[in-house]
DNA sequence: CAATTATTCTATAAGTCTATAGAATCTCGG
DNA sequence: CCGAGATTCTATAGACTTATAGAATAATTG
């Protein structure tokens, strides 16, 4: 009978943890619950004593990879900065998500899908309001001139953290990459641009 | 014995596309042949006269969503336009191809990591030289003081294509999106940032 | 230490999947 | 219409998978 022990949670964790490097490696479908068991020094058949099923540890790991995420973003919007610096806290939260929580954040954009709706709904949920949160940054900044107001919300919102996950794929399967540099460089792109000039009037 | 009827030729297209549709949906570990086969109103044995393997038809699925892509980046490196003419050309070429070759692309972009070396080598060569290619616009933009120096060729590179791609996602999942406009949209937002006020100096 | 509870193991049922072999059907030139 | 080659079918071997049940071991508590 699982127990709520430290002991419990802790396996549990690793089990999670396993399982994110499992389906990030050969995805959710090529993973083996083997192949997760072995990775965390037990047998294929002790894993469902932390797991329902294969199904329901791809649940777990998503939800592990957006713990604190949208949390984060919430500080963010109660803050009262400027855009530049609202921007930059969020591309930074989104890209050092990519390493501190293992992979479990790129199994949440590449693996989510495979989830039945309703064990998807959740984790909508919370993604959802992550780019909502985002997009009303992204209004309040329109409204205090700082943000143009020839971009359309909805989609910057969208396209910043596609952007983020773009890069957040490459900080995966690349452990050199430097984090820093690449914040600072999809911060400046994004607010700036490439025009070397200040742009037209459309 | 395969032929190069026509007859076979077009069946072998018809496989492919099937394919890639199953990739798509399912992913490459998930799909199976029977729903392939299914899929273009054949057996699941009768696919093998037409692929050597499962992951041989991944091959084929993913240079079919390369194909015709790097020789248009060859052909706007080529033409003499403005940056800006040419950043539109080649995200309009981008964003099309998720449309026109089904999903493809997107099978490229998600599952191609599962091919073993040796069957990645000949897609790695077209998709570097494809980002490579924009590098040398966007160098020789900046030269042309067209560009900011501020941003790295390489990074910026990969940030377009990064972007494309994410929209390529919204794209095949919704087909109601505005192609036009999001084009529009991206551009825009690559040249200009989001930044109301011309940019000051770094 | 004994008894209880928690964790892991072994073994296996039941299903799915890829790939192959050989038979059957179809197409078409002569 | 007949025969040759092209295409598809059926049937199946062999491997692999998930999930479960019950036994075995480890940890903990009184």
């Amino acid at each position: 009978m699982p127990a709520s022990n430290p002991r419990y949670q802790q396996q549990r964790l690793e089990a999670i943890r396993a399982a994110a490097a499992e389906f990030a490696e050969k995805g959710f479908h090529g993973a083996s619950t083997t192949a997760i068991a072995k990775r965390m020094g037990i047998k294929q058949g002790s894993l469902y004593y932390y797991f329902k099923s294969k199904e329901d540890a791809l649940g777990e790991v998503c939800m592990y990879g957006l713990e604190g995420y949208a949390s984060h973003m919430q500080a963010i919007v109660a803050s009262d900065q400027p855009f530049a610096a609202r921007l930059l806290a969020t591309v930074t939260s989104h890209l050092t998500s990519y390493r501190e929580r293992d992979v479990a954040l790129k199994v949440y954009n590449d693996e989510r899908l495979y989830l039945p709706e309703e064990k998807r709904a959740p984790l909508k949920a919370i993604g959802s309001r992550y780019r909502q949160d985002f997009e009303d940054i992204i209004v309040q900044a329109q409204d205090a001139g700082e943000v143009t107001r020839d971009v359309d919300a909805h989609f910057a919102a969208q396209a910043i953290i596609g952007l983020c996950n773009a890069f957040g794929d490459h900080i995966v399967r690349d452990p050199d990459v430097d984090l820093f540099q690449l914040i600072h460089q999809c911060t400046s792109l994004l607010l700036g641009g490439l025009a070397a000039q200040p742009k037209t009037n459309t």
